[in-house]
Order: structure tokens, then sequence, then C-alpha cells
DNA sequence: GGGTTTCTTGAGTGATCACTCAAGTATATA
DNA sequence: TATATACTTGAGTGATCACTCAAGAAACCC
């Protein structure tokens, strides 16, 4: 009996993703957004309910899409590997609206404002965060870092500085890819001694 | 013959600085600082010209700050001990708005929309990266670290890893001084040789 | 103390904000 | 083809945005 949209929701989730990635929460105006998705007010707020309620389907989806690349550099290179090779992969990501996390993005922004998309941006990065233990704890078991050190200490860490990259990454005045391959060695010292 | 106005100027700016500081300049309205400042929109215009102008100078005033702060430490412990003891200073600072970086906040908020106030931000992380490349070369005639070491490259990973960690200490859950140790640590790894 | 100059006050400006809703339109079932 | 059920449209909502300006108050010089 009914209708159907004519959008596809996954779609249109893509794109404010990458719009809310590039310009901020409060950067993001609803005529942004409605010339973006190509749609009127009212089918908006019947597809997603809120400028908030689409917010927290992005960065959802911006941080299952973040865990996945690195899923993937694991398949493809190893644990060890992935942590070696993920600095550069997002410091080189070509079409990515911006260099910066969204995440730690949105964290800074409405950290202040106790806003409930912030309590959302720190789970996100607890759950990045384990992703990286499990893979330092998996490098472990492959005999590529030494097995005395605590791999959720070295977790920390490593996502601090990735952060910090990619943070750095946004100055155009900088060459982010020479941080990025430092960086990247850098993980050799956590080598087992022998 | 005039009348003087009944307001440190030095004093707002700083007020101010520490608002923008916490909220971000789209989280800041002009009725909050018309409240902290406790001025009227006349007399606030009368003196500042606009949000913008304001938010420049506060800005400046942040970066100057933050420079005398590391001028401070290495007054005290010499350029390596400043580098080593900085990461602990920023992250335990007691009083501050907020524990990242005011100047790295404005990159991230304002970068897509090519704010102006994102391209003083640059200038002004470029101005704190020469300091750092300052103090490695000072490291260096000291005998702290490798001589073969490029101090603009030190410098670079320095400030990264330093804006990351700042970034990583707005989150609640996790405990950035352990980080800020760990990172004061690996600073030893840069020691010569002999 | 009169006159000049500046600062302070606060109501008011148009623009934009996120959002609503009644009316119109398209689709699927019966 | 008739009807029920969405979806789409777009003008319009009150609230808030940064900002203005005319009027009044206070401090200085002579």
């Amino acid at each position: 009996m009914p209708r159907r949209p004519n959008y596809d929701r996954d779609d249109l989730i893509d794109r404010a993703r990458d719009l809310f990635w590039r310009s901020g929460w409060a950067g993001t105006s609803l005529k942004d957004l409605e010339a973006t998705l190509k749609m009127k007010p009212g089918s908006f707020y019947a597809a997603f309910g809120s400028k908030e309620a689409l917010y927290e389907l992005a960065l959802e989806k911006y941080s299952e899409g973040s865990r996945a690349t690195v899923k993937e550099l694991v398949d493809q290179f190893g644990a060890f590997g992935a942590l070696t090779h993920l600095p550069a992969v997002v410091v080189e990501a070509e079409g990515a609206p911006a260099k910066a996390c969204m995440v730690s993005k949105t964290l800074l922004e409405l950290h202040a404002q106790d806003h409930p998309l912030a309590a959302k941006a720190e789970d996100l990065l607890n759950m990045m965060e384990e992703q990286f233990t499990g893979l330092f704890r998996q490098a472990q078991a492959d005999g590529d870092i030494d097995p005395d050190l605590d791999p959720a200490v070295l977790a920390r860490r490593y996502q601090s500085d990735l952060l910090g990259l990619r943070l750095s990454a946004e100055r155009s005045s900088l060459d982010a890819s020479a941080i990025a391959a430092e960086f990247a060695d850098s993980l050799g010292r956590l080598r087992p001694a022998n």
C-alpha cells in the first residue's frame, strides 16, 4: 500500500558523514544538509528525526569504516604491519573530507557543552582503542613486539600519537607524510630484544 | 576631557580567551561573552569591533602564554628538561579551561570554512613549532640529544605527539598522565650514543 | 562648574538557526 | 481502477545569531 522512498538511506548517511566530518557539528547547517542530500526539510525530518540523530548515525558509520580499514590492513599485512602502515594510509587518504579523525573532532567541539554526541565520541574512541590493543596483543603473539610490554599501554600511546598526526595533517604548511614515516619507523623499537 | 573605560582590557581578553578555549568559536555566543565580560553589546563592539577580532586577540594571547610557559621550563630545567617536563605540565594543568590546545581546536573547527582564524592558527602553530626546533637545537648543544638528528624533524614529531596527547587528555575515561610520562620517557632514546 | 568627549546602556536590526505541518503526489494492494 | 498509505513539498514557526545606534551617564580640561 505505501509509497516507497526515492532515496538510498545508506547513501544519504554516507554523504552526511562526509559533510559533518569536514565541517563539524555547528559548521553544518540544515541548509547545507538539504543541499547535499537533496532533501526538503519535511523529508529530512521524516527520515532522520533531527540533525543530532543523523550526526550520530554518521559518526557510527565513520567509526565502523575506520575499524574496517584497519581490519583490511591486518588481512593484508598482519597485525604489526597494519600498525606500521596505518599512519601513512590515514595521512595520504586522498578522497577523504578531512585528514583529522571525525570522532576526535566531535569530542573537541562538543565536550565543553556536555553534548550527548561528545559522550558518544568517547565511547567510539574507546572501541577504536580496544581494536589497537588487540592488534598489539596479536603482534606480540606473532613475535613482532616485545612480550614484556603491555598491549593496552602501547595502544593508548599509539592512538594518541595517531590522533596527533592526523590533527597535524590538517596543517597545510606541514609535510605529514614525513611524520607518518617516522612514526611507523619508531614502532620498530618495540621489537623483541633477541 | 574623555571618560575612561571602567574595565581592564587585558583582563577582558584573558577571560574571553578562557571562554573561547573551552567552548570554541561557534560554541561561544555573544550572550556568553556579555555575561563573562559583564559588558553590554554597545561597549563590547566599541572595545573590540567584532567577535572575530576579540577571538584573534585571545588566540594570540593564548599562544604567547603557551610559549612563555615553555620558556619558564627552559629556565628551570634547561632545554632538554623543558621538553621532558612539558607533557606532564600540559596534561596536569588544573585551572585550565581545557586540556587540548586552543590553537589546534581553532584549526580543526574552522579549517574547512577557510576562516581567517584558521589561517591565524596555522601561523601560530608554526611559531610554536619553531620554538620547539630551537629547544632541540639547544639540547643538542648541551649534549643531551644525538647531534646527528635533525632538530626540525624532531620538533615536528614532538609537536604532533604533544597535540595528540592534549587531545587525548580531553577523554574522561583515559589516564593522560600515564601517556605523558611515557612520552617524556621516550625522549631518552634521543640521547647521544656514547 | 560648564563643556567636551568618551563610555555605557539596552531595545531593536535583519539574517539565519533547527524544525513543523498541512497540502499535494506517488505507489502498492484490493 | 479505487483506496489506503506513505513520502515529498515548501512556506512558515519561534528562537537565537552577531551586531547597531540613539540616548544617557561619567570623567576629564579649562
